[in-house]
DNA sequence: TATATTAATCGTAATATTGCAATATATAGA
DNA sequence: TCTATATATTGCAATATTACGATTAATATA
């Protein structure tokens, strides 16, 4: 249905399933990764740099913003994003605990 | 459009975001992690331990199934999924780095 | 105040995802 | 072969996501 019976499961479950789908995006991907890696921060730039239309990218930030890994302060007319460091930090822990998992040793198949 | 214009994007922009949205699903994290902790793993399991219908786990167990995250073996009439680890493992890496990135020091902003 | 610039929001179209009932397929055992 | 059991596939309805044009809101400057 689109929709995901998100009260049938933990709220460890659909915390990791919220991270993940927010970083399922390449647009968001690519937003995430220039304000890493680039000095200034202004959104406007981030329209050139990754191509897409500017409401486009204003949605993406939103999403971003929701979870928390971006914040923005205005600058006169322009906005300047960065990454939370601290909050990334924090679900960078989250996510990584879960990636780490191994595997329990199986008797019989696989 | 629900489309995402992933010529746009790196290689490793869309496998990032790939990896994610498969991930992004509370019933794909819970399978997971059941795959993980249980000491059997048979198909049927799942569809009681998690409560979704039939149809819809074995749905959610083929996107795992297509990033290569789980494999399944015959038993009898059953199928037996466990956890690819070696492929665990690699992607967890690749994601591990993507969320061990720090921020650069900026001058102005935030 | 008027204008330009920048970003957010609204409205909408196209497509994707989620979930399930019904059905199909495959294997085991009588 | 016939039946039971287990899983996959198909088809569909409901909802979500992505993207963009048009518009709005807010600030800076002339």
């Amino acid at each position: 249905m689109g929709i995901t019976k998100s009260e049938m499961f933990t709220a460890e479950q659909n915390a990791l399933a919220g991270i993940a789908k927010v970083l399922g995006n390449p647009a968001r991907i690519a937003i995430i990764q220039y304000l890493f890696k680039t000095e200034s921060c202004i959104c406007g730039d981030l329209v050139t740099e990754i191509g897409l239309a500017q409401p486009t990218i204003s949605q993406h930030l939103k999403e971003l913003k929701n979870l928390g890994l971006i914040k923005g302060t205005i600058e006169g007319t322009s906005i300047c994003y960065c990454i939370d460091q601290e909050k990334w930090d924090e679900l960078a822990a989250i996510f990584g605990k879960f990636l780490d998992q191994k595997e329990q040793p199986k008797g019989k198949c696989c």
